[in-house]
DNA sequence: TACTCGTGGGC
DNA sequence: TGCCCAAGAGT
């Protein structure tokens, strides 16, 4: 494989990198990949979408719950839907706010949408099956880079750089000596991350979940475990005396008083009533007539919601009769 | 690019 | 105790 070191681009199209991706030598790759390896075959969590009998129906569903939320939160809420829910046609032949009632408290239920869109796109257009190819993937709504890659990896053995948080902070860690990456993946850390990936490709799917794994575990983002690092010797980071972030300030996620407040406060009125409500109702969980308004409007046409007669709302398709 | 979009647990 | 952040995606 050519270094991406060795890539040459036009100067004006090359950006410094954020990661001055190291020529690590082969050696110290081969040790780092068996280190991680032996110790997530010892310290894996034994999450049930790892089972080796898990449909990739069944991998897609927890890359998308667990965007952005913790797993152990997400688990639950996956047995149900894989119940409930055995295939992408099951899903697809359900009332989308049924998909929005059944995503419960794990947020974002925008996610629970584009999950009902993919399992219909996956049944009319695929038969059924979920695709295999990052590509194909990518093109489903509520796929990113990220699951693309993760589903195609973890489901169909398919050897791609999978890079989420947790593969960033490890490697820009372990190989750039920082504490945290930048705000936004950049194209040094996609390079980086494909030149540390195994060659042999059933390495490749180990290694990508075994790095998340000690990302999630060892080398989290406030305290990490650095006494318990199976590449303790060989991170940059700690070995220079773990410096503090010197990156652009991350900005806190306002939350009192914002739309996310009011929005999830008006959804949850929806997810725990069998039919419709009324305006009473909604406006008993968020008083503030003008954001309310302003926040039912965004939910409809995001199709989160269905306006009924009479100033009445229910989660789309689930109205009683 | 920068911003928006939920929720809850750990430190 | 309040703040930070979590297997990101869409615009």
């Amino acid at each position: 494989m050519v270094s991406p070191a060795t890539l040459t681009k036009p100067a004006t199209l090359t950006k410094p990198a954020a990661i001055a991706a190291p020529s690590t030598p082969a050696r110290l790759l081969a040790s780092l990949h068996a280190a991680i390896l032996d110790w997530y075959a010892v310290a894996a969590r034994p999450l049930p979408w790892r089972d080796p009998d898990t449909t990739a129906w069944g991998v897609f569903v927890s890359e998308v719950m667990a965007q952005q939320t913790p797993v152990a939160r997400v688990e639950p809420v996956w047995r149900e839907w894989l119940q409930r829910w055995p295939t992408p046609a099951h899903l697809a032949a359900a009332a989308p706010g049924e998909a929005v009632r059944a995503w419960g408290r794990l947020g974002y239920p925008r996610r629970a949408l584009r999950l009902h869109e993919a399992a219909q796109v996956i049944t009319e257009r695929h038969g059924g099956q979920v695709p295999a190819e990052p590509e194909e993937l990518r093109a489903l709504p509520g796929v990113g880079e990220y699951t693309a890659a993760a589903v195609a990896c973890f489901a169909f053995g398919v050897a791609v750089p999978v890079v989420d948080t947790n593969v960033r902070r490890v490697l820009v860690r372990l190989l750039d000596g920082a504490e945290y990456a930048a705000p936004s993946l950049t194209r040094a850390e996609r390079d980086l991350a494909a030149a540390a990936l195994p060659r042999d490709a059933g390495d490749a799917a180990v290694w990508n979940v075994a790095v998340m794994e000690l990302g999630a575990l060892i080398c989290t983002a406030r305290s990490p475990r650095c006494g318990e690092c199976p590449v303790q010797d060989s991170c940059r980071w700690l070995g220079a005396g773990r410096p503090a972030y010197q990156g652009p300030a991350r900005r806190g996620q306002a939350w009192e008083g914002t739309d996310r407040q009011a929005r999830g406060a008006l959804l949850q009125v929806l997810r725990d009533a069998p039919g419709a409500v009324d305006e009473a109702q909604l406006a008993q969980a968020w008083p503030s007539e003008a954001q309310r308004q302003r926040c039912l409007d965004a939910l409809v046409s995001e199709g989160l919601v269905e306006p009924l007669a009479n100033a009445r709302f229910a989660l789309p398709g689930t109205q009683l009769e």
